[in-house]
DNA sequence: TTCCTTATTTATCGAATGACAAATTAATTT
DNA sequence: AAATTAATTTGTCATTCGATAAATAAGGAA
């Protein structure tokens, strides 16, 4: 009962796979296994959710740590779109309409439970991608953010100082702990993404411009 | 050489605690231990941690999820202030003040990594002692902070709308997420924690004016 | 078909885990 | 000082863990 039905005369008791092929559906379900499970549930779990033997794992990988950093690349990294930081800079956009623009789509990207789960494991194990991924955001996403803003409101163009960084992270956590609460917790009220994203934004936006200005005159 | 260094004639070879101060001493280590190292990590762990062997803990806690439960209530329950609330509902204040009072000493309790890693990882676990925490968060700071608010503005006092209590989730998750970085990943910038609340607040009452406002009048 | 490559399974090892029972020893009572 | 109570340790069991070696079988090449 246990085993798929197969019929009669029908013969493939085992798959074979190619070893490309088998490589990336293992890794493809090892994120969702370690998502749910955390990175300290058994390969042999995963071999179950995978239908196949445990040590098969380990023709693959050398070793339970290293499939693990395959998992971080393949979120982390592939999923990481190039053409963000560009659409951040578009001038031709009132800045407002690019970061709702940007968040949109950037939560498309990390506001679902695997991404999430992810993060908050491997942030608590202490992995260094985790900081470097948070690097990231500050060199690629925030300073970008508030260069463009002094941009529009007519101040000098001069990288941001460290208490503008915070204040963007300040936003940017505002939105990502309003994902932690939906996809962690399920606790978030069922409120459109976007509406809550233009909220925090315009709060944003509209103490930016205070907190620039203010400090342009002091 | 692994034992402690005793004077000769002085005879504890053994140390015997009264049942109560050794339970007590057990919870309070296994909160840093386990925030440390995670609720996966083994009971023996924690008994050298205790310098205790490890059946000694079972004289104490019927099971492993039992010392958990002990664990989630000496920091979830007994480190929550009831004088937080009244704090917030003071009207001879003007309420920016009474937010920012209230993030420092809020924040003074649970910005210390035994209490975020303890809370990243019972929310990754799913235990609902989580979600029953945030609700908590919400009734007792986030709608009377939403009450007061529309006091001040000399709105009408009405209970408030889902939206509104999400605009105060992305304030106090941005507050939050800042102590994440710090105490989690080591990466926030050295900067006065006051002096980010006080940024953080100063935007959440220049949007939830705004916002209001524009509600009272659509 | 037959052979050969390699994907996959079977079998197993040593270490670590949560938990329990029984022996020991420190502290209290008589 | 002797006896009693209870805190603590020793010893152990059944599972589960990551990992390896050897056996099996699927699929392509000859």
């Amino acid at each position: 009962m246990k085993q798929p039905k197969i019929a009669p005369d029908e013969t493939p008791k085992r798959k074979r796979l190619s070893s490309t092929a088998r490589r990336q559906d293992f890794i493809n379900q090892a994120i969702e296994f370690f998502a749910e499970e955390g990175f300290e549930s058994s390969t042999r779990g995963l071999a179950k959710k995978l239908g196949v033997t445990q040590p098969l794992l380990y023709r693959y990988f050398p070793s339970k740590d290293d499939l693990i950093s395959e998992v971080y690349d393949a979120v982390y990294v592939n999923r990481w779109q190039p053409e963000w930081e560009p659409l951040l800079r578009d001038r031709t956009r009132p800045l407002a309409d690019r970061l709702n623009t940007f968040y949109n789509v950037y939560t498309d990207v990390i506001f679902n439970r695997e991404w999430m789960r992810i993060y908050l494991f491997s942030g608590l194990k202490g992995v260094d991608i985790n900081r470097r991924y948070m690097q990231l955001v500050r060199q690629r996403i925030l300073e970008p953010i508030l260069i463009e803003a002094r941009v529009e409101l007519g101040l000098p163009d001069v990288p941001a100082k460290d208490c503008e960084v915070e204040f963007a992270w300040i936003m940017h956590g505002g939105i990502f702990y309003y994902g932690i609460r939906d996809l962690i917790y399920d606790s978030a009220i069922s409120i459109d993404k976007r509406r809550v994203i233009e909220d925090a934004i315009a709060a944003f936006m509209a103490g930016l411009e205070i907190k620039l200005k203010r400090e342009g005159q002091g």
